[in-house]
DNA sequence: GCAATCTTGACCGTTTCAGTAAAGTAAGCG
DNA sequence: CGCTTACTTTACTGAAACGGTCAAGATTGC
């Protein structure tokens, strides 16, 4: 129980780009570098949160990452959710359809939803702006 | 980033086992019928819990388990802790001591340790007395 | 002593994790 | 052009964790 080291390094990821200059793109490897990320693991974390739209890449010679999502409408749910998958704290949610032994289904679901839902709400109070002190708020390069 | 069936299993246990009658010992079986739950993978739950004062047993003919532990008095956190030892939702807390890459260390730790903080709090919120009616309070059977 | 119960530890197949490697695509630069 | 710099994508892999199963022991009641 706990987050995978994927969604560390794309929280760290996210967080360093947060804190730099608006317009600046940022290499692959100078992340990497900064945060202590292996490099190629970086790049498919880079990947995925670039097609969920809270990255933008820019390709080829002087290309590099910046954010495109704004910090304070960034939350760690977001982030979590683009890297692995929808956030589900307990299995018995929607997985466990079939057979259902009457005492799990009746209080034990209850209470489990009711920690699903406040952990949910956790991970969506806290947003990138909490942390980086907002570094300016343009668009593209 | 989910709760193990471990702990899931762990937790409709104690409830089960909250939810009868004050004096009475469930059986094994019996806990691993109601809950849906397989027998050999239960008893070393129950095991486990017994070891950390959630639980009492009576061995022999006429034995079986008890809730030792006040419901009101007992959390979220204290079964998952006892089921899957401490809790930590990252690593980064006390895992990664060495090569520390300087931005990872500033921002991104603080960022981490307060979700730690408040997500533990949140387990340790939620008591099995939030779930079960109270089925009385006495001691031992 | 025999049957019912809990107790303990070893074992094991499958899945996930965390990372590596490599081939491919796109863009700037001279 | 063609070379270099970057991002892109996919495949693969060793190790660990997960989710059990199984067998043998220790206790107690009858």
């Amino acid at each position: 129980m706990r987050i995978s080291r994927k969604g560390e390094y794309g929280v760290a990821a996210v967080l360093y780009l947060a804190s730099q200059p608006s317009g600046k793109l940022s290499l692959s490897d100078e992340i990497a570098g900064s945060c202590g990320i292996p490099k190629n693991f970086l790049a498919q974390i880079l990947a995925r949160l670039r097609r969920k739209g809270i990255l933008g890449s820019v390709r080829g010679k002087r290309g590099g990452y910046y954010l495109k999502a704004e910090p304070a409408r960034l939350s760690l749910a977001d982030v979590l959710e683009a890297l692995e998958g929808p956030i589900t704290l307990i299995r018995s949610i929607k997985e466990d359809e079939g057979k259902e032994a009457d005492f799990l289904n009746r209080r034990v679901r209850g209470f489990f939803l009711r920690l699903q839902t406040r952990g949910y709400e956790l991970l969506k109070s806290m947003t990138l702006a909490d942390v980086a002190p907002a570094q300016g708020t343009d668009d593209r390069p």
